[in-house]
DNA sequence: CGCTCTCTTGAAGAATATCAACGTGAGTGG
DNA sequence: CCACTCACGTTGATATTCTTCAAGAGAGCG
């Protein structure tokens, strides 16, 4: 069983399309994106993609790095009998697919009609030799995500399905908010409840039944059910954190 | 809430004392351990600890890096109710402290008497400046953390009590093996059943009952409370990755 | 040798999963 | 453009797993 690193790091090019509400946090990596963006345009390769279609797969040789720039991705790994944990999402301005090791050690597939660039691995290692300081830029994504990583062994260690839910819902508003730079009260889900579920680490029915409290405790409501309005953030945070209202 | 990398990046000084049996991916890191270990010998202040002694707390000023010589260390997060969530335990040859922001966002304490230096972060900025190649190595060993991190994520999502103890222990023998470089079947838990259950997102009730079930199924044997001999490594294999035996 | 803390085991309870049925809305084709 | 359809989402009833609460056993230490 190979160690697999990194299979998303996130940075944000400044003024991307980023229609889609985001939930990691980003780095704001100046000189990544200033040449890495450029430089991909040159020498990339742009590939659509449609819903649930795969950009790459657990065990496919390690040969390309891709920077998506529309739509959104979930990365997931599955275990023998089927059961499924969605590791992260990405989304407009995040890498995928950096790795030291030989082959992807997860799974990645569109979300939604999706836009990426790609380019090979020698080019990208030849990039990165001939900017050291990107080295330093990929160093501090690896351990924002990493940050991120441990923030979600805690969710899925210790929260209950309510405060996982809202502690997601918390995250995809301030990742909004990072994205547009001002406060909002609103945010998109472009995956399914299922695709929420198994990143949260419950089943699609409690995933349905936190969204109802959620909404009965008038903390959020359901503009449809793809969109949600926040009503109550600092009722929203408290429950995250397990400041448990009865 | 500040986002914040990279508690634990592990190394393996060659040779180094490793008594316990450590749990986390090791990055064989060459470049490092030759002159990190001879300068943090040199610039470094040897530490001790005892059991239950804090190495840092989270909120504390980043002030200080530390490699953890001898012993073994827990890092977990609290919630505001007191629930905890064990992120990781620390070996010797393990790097802990290494962080770009401003303060440590999780506590780092001893398992048992344990043994480390420290530097200042200057000093350590200061090396690392002056030594390119190891800002690749701390992105490779951030990398191989966070490729744990994920595995971790899949255990607390979708894995069954058993499974999440039979995964542990696997990955106690390997890191075992990795240490001794010879096949192992044999392993410590310098840790209490408490905090395997706060690493494995379960209570300590059950972790003792998943210890009687794979007793009982003669896949391990208990030699001490803090002693583990595998009997069956196929069926441990079996059971970590969820080919559930009736 | 006894004390205390941890670990183990048991019984009851709670949270979430599972199974099942019913809505609903987005996309399609008429 | 509307209606149909099917996948997705919601809600309800039951089952299961794990937790909680409680008590006893074992191990380490003064």
């Amino acid at each position: 069983m190979p160690y697999s690193p990194t299979g998303a790091l996130t940075t944000l090019p400044a003024g991307h399309p980023c229609e889609d509400c985001p939930v990691r946090p980003i780095t704001i990596c100046r000189s990544l994106e200033a040449r890495t963006l450029a430089d991909m345009r040159r020498m990339g390769n742009m590939q659509r993609l449609q819903p649930d279609q795969p950009v790459l797969h657990e065990g496919d040789p390690a040969k390309r790095v891709f920077m998506l720039t529309l739509g959104a991705l979930k990365i997931y790994t599955l275990l023998g009998d089927g059961r499924r944990q969605v590791t992260g999402f990405m989304f407009p301005g995040d890498f995928l697919g950096i790795t030291r090791d030989e082959e992807y050690a997860f799974t990645i597939e569109a979300l939604r009609p999706s836009e990426l660039w790609w380019f090979s691995r020698e080019a990208f290692d030849r990039f990165v030799e001939a900017n050291p300081s990107v080295e330093r830029e990929l160093y501090k994504m690896a351990a924002h995500e990493l940050a991120a990583a441990q923030q979600q062994m805690v969710l899925l260690g210790r929260k209950t399905a309510a405060e996982r839910v809202a502690s997601f819902f918390l995250n995809l508003l301030q990742r909004g908010e990072r994205v547009s730079g001002r406060t909002e009260t609103r945010f998109n889900l472009p995956m399914s409840r299922l695709d929420m579920a198994d990143y949260l680490g419950l089943t699609k029915e409690t995933v349905s039944r936190m969204l109802a409290e959620l909404r009965d405790r008038r903390l959020i409501r359901l503009e449809t059910q793809s969109r949600v309005e926040v009503l109550d953030r600092a009722g929203l945070a408290d429950m995250a954190e397990g400041h448990r209202a009865a």
